[in-house]
RNA sequence: GGCCCUAUAGUCAAGCGGUCAAGACGCCGCCCUCUCAAGGCGGAAACAGGAGUUCGAUUCUCCUUAGGGUCACCA
């Protein structure tokens, strides 16, 4: 049990000298990894009982986005749970970049990356920007490695050079198509080259590239934590890239790589990588390494029943949070796609989820992002804040419309906004007519559940005018008593008084707050003004018979 | 096309041989009510199809069908 120091890479900063290709790309590290000893349970399945992961004191999952600039729900649900996994086991999560891809940078993608991890509050224990005893925890810059281990491949038979221009591979690839067989595969024409052509090539400075060499004939089996046991035949496998022609790694390389050289555990990742999982393993075997336990997701897909994608609206946290949805809500639904409690509850907190998340109960099959239930979230999440919270996150909606708001309108404001708001980014729909008074429709005034129609209006609304114009003090108390003891004196609902007063200030059948509150947060002075216009033009039309 | 995976209401999903097949979102209705929300109550809505195993299949097996994933010097 527990650690044990081994030197991995046996590195003396010598390694490069031999391969002037190599020689570019590596600056020297002194590498020493420290590698967990990681005890497993000698049955198949990972899973326990109780469905808690095991090796509960060395957990380690790794979140290894590649710099996009763009967190995907997908992807930060995959992060969501790598979390998840290590925290209810009391292990480590780690975020680890995937820059292997020179053609892929973007700017500020590592910001963003640390941002959204900030925001949703998945804290890393190890990673670039807070170190660790793994690092360097940027693929970039662990460049040394991989040539290293492709080596040994190479020098125990489980690689080999490949020299095939991409030209060549393009031409393969177009033949297959052509005659109707679609991903061939690479047709592993270097895979037996003799030593003395390899030497000729190699002394020509020919560029290639690393391939693993797969077994021709059995058959590979692996155990995933959701999916159960999956079984490839090797021939369906093909000779990988391993390390490409500019000496960087492939992904699939450099994750195994990475993933054995850190000590990672629990490889978490979507179910796009069940069918190449396989390959992976066949890798840990030829490296003589224990395979972690595999958890693949389900993928989230769109309406349509494919990978969620751009064309299905907002995919990315920004593009979510810029739409007024919740960090807290985005995490809640997304931990309930494709994991599910015991028993009913649907909101959890982060905190709550590393109490109840268990791997056992991650579902195999896709499922589709429902924006509406996130709304639904999202609501519950509003409904929740103290009103000093809602005023703090609505403010900004809200004054955008109405400009800066004194301190009183701008509670009563966040009052009526906050049980009706699912999405912070509606807000300023719903109260665009304080800002700016509609054209008058008569049509407004006839409702029939509030008994008003355009006569009692035309009697009605002169009425309250006179009286609101004498108004002393406008306040919910006074407009309240002023309001219903008009109805009481009438004799009639108080929608009838109350209906025709608000659809004249707000000119809209639909208002966040009734009558008294649109009175309110217009002031005295610009619903007198709104209501007079509306006497006049109800004067103005024709009388009915 | 090969290989792999998946299949309970429109959506998320519980179920792990015997249930009137949960719950949630959404939808509809009622209540509350000065509109709309929020809240409360109620309703419609599902085991893809076919064999087999079994006293008994949503549940286990096989086939069919339908969807998806994957077949790069991308990750």
């Amino acid at each position: 049990m527990g650690r044990q120091p081994a030197d991995h890479s046996g590195n003396d900063g010598s390694v490069c000298q031999n391969r002037p290709l190599y020689g570019i790309i590596l600056s020297v590290y002194q590498i020493r990894i420290f590698c967990e000893r990681i005890i497993r349970t000698s049955g198949s399945d990972p899973r326990k009982q109780d469905g808690t992961v095991m090796n509960h004191d060395h957990v380690r999952t790794r979140f290894a986005p590649s710099p996009t600039g763009f967190m995907h729900v997908g992807n930060l649900r995959t992060a969501l749970y790598e979390y998840l996994i290590a925290r209810s086991a009391g292990g480590r999560f780690i975020l680890r970049i995937e820059d292997t891809d020179q053609k892929r940078q973007v700017e500020g993608a590592l910001q963003r990356i640390f941002q959204t991890l900030a925001d949703v509050g998945l804290q890393h224990d190890e990673g670039p920007d807070v170190g660790g005893p793994y690092a360097p925890y940027v693929q970039s810059e662990r460049l040394s490695l991989y040539p290293e281990y492709a080596q040994q491949l190479i020098d125990s038979g489980h690689a080999y050079r490949c020299f095939c221009s991409q030209e060549r591979l393009e031409n393969l690839r177009r033949e297959q198509e052509a005659s109707g067989q679609v991903g061939g595969g690479y047709d592993r024409r270097c895979r037996d080259l003799s030593p003395a052509d390899i030497e000729t090539r190699l002394a020509a400075g020919t560029p290639f590239v690393i391939r693993q060499k797969m077994p021709l004939t059995g058959q590979t089996t692996f155990t995933d934590a959701v999916f159960g046991q999956i079984t490839v035949e090797n021939s369906e496998l093909e000779d990988q890239v391993l390390l490409k022609s500019d000496g960087y790694p492939t992904y699939n390389f450099a994750n195994v790589i990475d993933d054995h050289t850190m000590a990672i555990t629990h490889v978490v990742r979507g179910s796009e990588y069940l069918s190449s999982t396989p390959k992976y393993n066949l890798l840990y075997s030829a490296f003589g390494w224990q395979p972690p336990v595999y958890v693949h997701l389900p993928l989230i897909v769109g309406d349509d029943g494919r990978k969620l994608s751009k064309r299905h609206g907002a995919v990315s946290f920004s593009d979510l949070t810029a739409e007024g949805y919740l960090p807290e809500a985005i995490i809640n639904y997304i931990a309930l796609l494709g994991w599910s409690p015991p028993d009913n509850r649907e909101l959890f907190t982060l905190e709550a989820l590393c109490e109840h998340f268990s791997v056992n109960r991650i579902s195999k099959s896709p499922s589709v992002f429902d924006y509406q239930k996130l709304a639904w979230f999202n609501g519950e999440y509003i409904r929740q804040m103290t009103p000093d919270t809602f005023l703090r996150f609505s403010e900004p909606w809200f004054s955008q419309v109405c400009g800066p708001l004194a301190p009183e309108p701008a509670r009563l404001l966040a009052e009526l906004l906050q049980p009706r708001v699912s999405r912070l980014s509606d807000i300023p729909d719903m109260i665009h007519f304080l800002a700016e008074a509609a054209p008058i429709d008569p049509e407004l005034y006839v409702n029939k559940k509030s008994k008003s129609t355009l006569e009692t209006t035309r009697q009605i609304l002169p009425l309250a005018l006179a009286r609101l114009e004498a108004l002393e003090h406008w306040t919910r108390d006074d407009l309240h008593a002023l309001l219903t003891g008009m109805a009481e004196a009438m004799s009639v609902k108080n929608g009838q008084i109350m209906w025709p007063v608000r659809i004249a200030i707000a000119r809209q059948a639909v208002t966040p707050g009734g009558a008294i509150e649109v009175l309110l947060l217009l002031g005295q002075e610009e619903s007198l003004k709104r209501i007079r216009a509306v006497c006049r033009f109800l004067q103005s039309l024709p009388q009915a018979e």
